[in-house]
DNA sequence: TACCTGGAAAAAGAC
DNA sequence: TTGTCTTTTTCCAGG
């Protein structure tokens, strides 16, 4: 040990072998526990460093900074550390009783975490011995003035008291090895909230389970103990990525992460990261609970002296970096990342981290009580892509995080995690840490691969939503909060030996299931006929549209039987982004009428898009006329069929609008830039939040918007067979949040009268517009429309 | 066998 | 307070 860094009262099995120490965590907690008020005053003075490395585990890499968390398999081995942080250290001989004898063992540092973390513990049970040693190491060790040998000097000692009187009334609570060494001594630090801690503590202590969560009738649950620093599917990757000059860089831009024992309901995802996982009820999430406190977050310095947070020294983030002023340069001092939700340029001088495949717009996450839905996805089929231009010099690490995806500055997510995936078809090396409460993926950026990589190992875990919103100080709430962006970050050393960082994010993904999500949806499509020949190329736009997908025209006879079908020729190199150009087959006989017939998207089984109304012509080709902006659909919305009045709009200030079908409509015009706002604010402009905004247009509108004077002649055909299937039911996919209505009226249908109809019944088709329509499970098919007619009511947004 | 997917039932929450 | 509907979470089956 360092003289310089020396700590009379701190055992050997936890002195680091690093050179590297500082008091920043140590004596945050002093001061964040102590009895005498003071919250920023070093005012222990028997302690005088701040961390303490393994003796065991402690890496190569060493003597640099290094994430000092998220060890795998309950350990660190791949993590060193230094300076700028706490050592979260889980020793076998701390972990272990027997060989751990002294008062630092895990007994007394649990009491001491416990004690400590009392607000935290309000929803945490310890009965998992292991992962409450697990969680002690995480906390009490990481700050040796936490330590169980905690000296009365550090202040809390009453509580201290208290508290260890109140815990080990429950003996059998705890591990019985532990409990000569639990003395109240050794529960120095912890806040003086005792009521809470007494009452949570008493009541939640007797139940024995292997999760603080909610009983959960699912078995399924995969990682018994997920460690926040590696998948519990194994480390394939983990030796070649440690041992190499980027894992040793990984770690060196790991480092400078504080661990500091506040109590976890403090978190305030909005702004400083004050708080922990709360209830995870995975041991490895537990393990998160751990802060860093970062008092600088955007707009937020000011506002975490309330509550909690005022119990809770605050490192002064000046330990390690300033946080860049707008317009100037992302330079930090240490290697330290800055913290997750500070914004950064993904630009800088020549340097530039760039996506150059962003993921797919939609990405099922999965629940813990799952397996791995596997890796994010790119539109296009493969993985994203990730670029660093400007360096090319040596290694780097590349940071992936979930981040948010609203209106306001990117930050971790609170209801989603990062999840490492692993298996034969992940050919990305990665490592899975924790930065605060956030589970990071630690990616090498090579030379040799022109510093990119594609992020084939990368997931997403959906953290349940009761558990994060019980977090005291969670303000996001997890209902529809379903959107994520994936964050990279990646630090370039500077001449100066600064550090450079710069962040990208990825367009908003959604998470939820939402059935109907990867529905390809047509916006419009140019032409919209051709002749009976074919050939002719047509131009598809619409989301979920790619060079994979398959364009299938087909012909549906009165009974909804279909009598043709034919899939296009898809041009890959005329087809883009979100536009695909295939070609026309040709039509199967010969014709003296225009031809109606239909066409989807398919992007595989059971995602189709609605049906679209194409035109076949007889003899020489002629267009209709392309108006594809005609195809641009208003949202419909099936909603309360027989809860409305007839022809009833719920909605002041609509008006109707009455077409023949032998016309073009009037007004179709595009979705109304009012459209309704998410529950959460939209994201910044992303293709994403661009089709779900405002939502495409489907086959029901398209067709009723686009068809033709002949169309009428085969009005049922058009709706006669259900372009999709969905389980979900026209409410299924749809939330009641919308503000706008539209109702869709077909007085030809005797059940569904004219607005202006007394009689009859509406049909109100409900939309929200984050969600893709999906009229085909609306029950639009089954519009009949006799006479031709429909009626269309238009609500104001 | 483990992982990955899609679907859907059950549960929970919102209205 | 209750019923309905939406969303979340869990479970299942199959590739």
């Amino acid at each position: 040990l360092p003289p310089e860094n020396t700590v009379s009262n701190i055992y050997p099995q936890y002195l680091p072998t690093t050179n590297n120490y500082q008091c920043v965590g140590f004596q945050s907690q002093g001061a964040q526990y102590g009895t005498q008020g003071n919250l920023r005053a070093f005012d222990c003075p028997s302690i005088q460093i701040t961390s303490i490395a393994p003796n065991n585990h402690v890496e190569q890499g060493s003597s640099q900074d290094v994430l000092a968390v998220g060890g795998a398999e309950g350990g660190y081995s791949e993590q060193s550390w230094s300076r700028d942080q706490l050592y979260l250290p889980v020793d076998p001989c701390y972990r272990d009783q027997a060989l751990c004898p002294s008062p630092c063992s895990s007994l007394s540092s649990r009491s001491w975490m416990s004690d400590l973390s009392s607000c935290e513990s309000f929803s945490h049970v310890y009965d998992d011995v292991e992962g409450e040693l697990r969680d002690a190491a995480h906390l009490a060790l990481g700050s040796p003035q936490g330590s169980p040998l905690g000296s009365p000097g550090c202040g809390g000692g009453a509580f201290g008291v208290e508290l260890w009187q109140q815990k080990y009334q429950y003996p059998l609570a705890f591990s019985p090895a532990l409990s000569p060494h639990q003395s109240p001594r050794q529960s120095p630090c912890h806040s003086p909230r005792t009521s809470i801690t007494e009452e949570s503590w008493l009541n939640r202590r007797p139940t024995s389970r292997p999760s603080s969560r909610p009983t959960s009738p699912c078995g399924k649950r995969r990682s018994p103990s997920p460690t926040p620093g590696a998948s519990p599917r194994g480390s394939v990757t983990d030796d070649t990525w440690v041992g190499s000059p980027a894992g040793a860089l990984g770690t060196l831009l790991m480092s400078g992460y504080q661990e500091l024992d506040v109590p976890s309901k403090t978190r305030r995802t909005s702004g400083s990261q004050l708080g922990l996982l709360a209830g995870q009820g995975d041991p490895g999430l537990e393990e998160l609970r751990t802060v860093i406190p970062f008092q600088d977050s955007p707009g937020e310095e000011s506002r975490e002296q309330d509550g909690l947070a005022e119990l809770f020294l605050q490192v002064p983030s000046h330990f390690s970096w300033n946080k860049p002023k707008p317009g100037n340069p992302p330079l930090f001092r240490t290697s330290s990342p800055p913290p997750l939700d500070w914004p950064l340029p993904s630009q800088f001088d020549q340097f530039e981290l760039k996506l150059e495949v962003q993921p797919r717009s939609y990405h099922r996450a999965h629940y813990e009580t799952e397996g791995s839905r596997g890796s994010i996805k790119a539109a296009t089929g493969g993985h994203p892509v990730v670029k660093l231009s400007g360096y090319n010099e040596q290694p780097v690490s590349l940071l992936l995080f979930i981040g948010t995806a609203d209106d306001r500055y990117i930050r971790p997510h609170s209801f989603y995690q990062v999840h490492r995936v692993t298996g034969k078809t992940v050919t990305t090396t990665c490592q899975e840490k924790i930065m605060g409460i956030t589970k990071i993926l630690e990616i090498p950026l090579l030379p040799e691969n022109n510093m990119s990589a594609s992020i084939d190992c990368a997931g997403i875990l959906k953290l349940r939503n009761a558990d994060i919103e019980l977090k005291k100080g969670e303000t996001d709430i997890g209902r529809k909060n379903t959107r994520v962006r994936v964050v990279f970050r990646v630090a370039v050393a500077q001449p100066d030996g600064q550090m450079l960082w710069l962040q990208t994010a990825s367009v908003p993904v959604e998470c939820s299931q939402r059935s109907g999500q990867e529905l390809p949806q047509v916006e419009s499509f140019t032409p919209l006929s051709c002749s009976v020949d074919g050939g002719e190329e047509v131009v598809i736009t619409g989301s979920n549209i790619s060079t994979q997908s398959k364009v299938v025209f087909m012909e549906k006879g009165p009974d909804g039987r279909t009598l043709w079908e034919m899939e296009a020729r898809v041009v890959p190199e005329k087809s883009s982004g979100s536009s695909i150009v295939v070609e026309v087959p040709p039509y199967n006989k010969k014709t003296v009428c225009p031809v109606q017939v239909q066409f989807y998207v398919s992007n595989g089984k059971r995602r189709r898009s609605l049906t679209q109304s194409f035109t076949f012509m007889p003899g020489a080709r002629r267009h209709l006329a392309a108006a594809s902006q005609l195809v641009k659909q208003e949202l419909w919305e099936v909603d309360q069929i027989s809860h409305n009045p007839p022809g009833f709009s719920p909605e002041p200030s609509h008006h109707v609008a009455y077409y023949d079908s032998c016309e073009l409509p009037v007004h179709c015009g595009p979705p109304s830039q009012n459209a309704p706002r998410l529950h959460h604010p939209p994201a910044p402009p992303a293709p994403l939040q661009t089709s779900v905004l405002f939502p495409h247009t489907t086959s029901a509108s398209h067709q009723t918007s686009v068809i033709p004077l002949q169309t009428s002649t085969v009005p049922t055909q058009l709706f006669s067979v259900p372009p999709q299937t969905s389980s979900s039911g026209p409410q299924g996919e749809h939330s009641p949040s919308l503000s706008s209505r539209r109702a869709f009226v077909t007085p030809a249908d005797p059940q569904k009268d004219s607005p202006l109809s007394s009689a009859g019944e509406m049909l109100n088709i409900k939309q929200e517009p984050e969600d893709q329509p999906n009229l085909g499970s609306l029950g639009l098919q089954e519009i009949t429309l006799d006479d031709g007619k429909f009626y269309y009511s238009f609500i104001d947004l």
